[in-house]
DNA sequence: TCCTTTTCTTTGCCAAAGGCAAGAATATTG
DNA sequence: CAATATTCTTGCCTTTGGCAAAGAAAAGGA
């Protein structure tokens, strides 16, 4: 039993570490093709349009320092692609939103991801893309888990 | 049936997208514990004992340019973790392999980087793992697949 | 053989990514 | 009000990474 574990761990150890690799190099070919560096594309993904952020909580979601966040969102406000202004009720928060253009932006960038993955599954059978959608979560969830409990 | 598969590749995105995030937060925490700098952890898990690497076949395996490689051994010769010998039938080649020191840390690092894994996963069925397993091996291929073709 | 081309690695240089510690501004609490 | 805590930013540093040029060696002509 306790063995059974053992290899289980061990393949998924290795499986995950080559998907990892294979998802960077995605991501960085992607954001490239659009303009973007890979910093900015990721933090980009996770604003919704309407909503607005604090620093910490972009950071949090992304797994940063507050200060990384700072300049990722320099960028951004740079290229008139997000908001940043006081909160009225706590002058210590910033508001990060998306623009207009933003909006724009992200839409586009999602959509296209979304495609590349189309493309990406498109060849194998319904059940499988179950099959890994149902992989994946259980996975995502555990690793989130685990992130919490040790850091 | 393509919205079906729209659908999915959605779901997967965002699935992956996540994913990456906290195993990438995993990677940096497990190579700090370890005293070692993410990329040479890396580098260093994908070395077996008693083989030998050209500079350009890790670069290929890690996605990465030869140059990063160059750099990246750089810090493992100087830590005595690799050795770096020219190839005598061909003296363009570097032969890379790991030294005693370095197969005896590597051992550690696989053990334990699995054990963490089994940390992860021990609280989950057999069958939950083989779910996990099956997802990422799929997603694996595909992605790295897909690179091959657009890049 | 000598010259050109190709291949593999390294080096110099730069950009991007990211964290830590200190500081500024604002809230909160005693 | 004073002390403390929170939020973000800034300065400074390390790490990560690539590109282009240089070196060194092999392979191919002519």
């Amino acid at each position: 039993m306790d063995i059974k574990l053992k290899q289980q761990a061990s393949a998924i150890t290795d499986l995950t570490f080559d998907l990892l690799r294979c998802c960077e190099a995605k991501e960085k070919l992607f954001a490239k093709d659009h303009g973007l560096k890979v910093a900015e594309f990721r933090c980009l993904r996770i604003i919704e349009a309407g909503k607005t952020y604090s620093v910490q909580e972009l950071a949090t979601n992304m797994h940063l320092s507050p200060s990384r966040l700072t300049r990722i969102i320099d960028g951004l406000f740079a290229e008139k692609l997000v908001d940043r202004v006081q909160s009225i009720e706590d002058r210590r928060f910033a508001k990060i939103s998306l623009t207009g253009k933003g909006q724009t932006l992200v839409g586009k960038l999602k959509e296209e991801y979304a495609e590349l993955h189309g493309e990406m599954l498109k060849d194998i059978s319904t059940d499988q893309r179950d099959k890994i959608y149902e992989g994946i979560s259980l996975m995502g969830e555990l690793v989130s888990d685990w992130l919490v409990k040790n850091s």
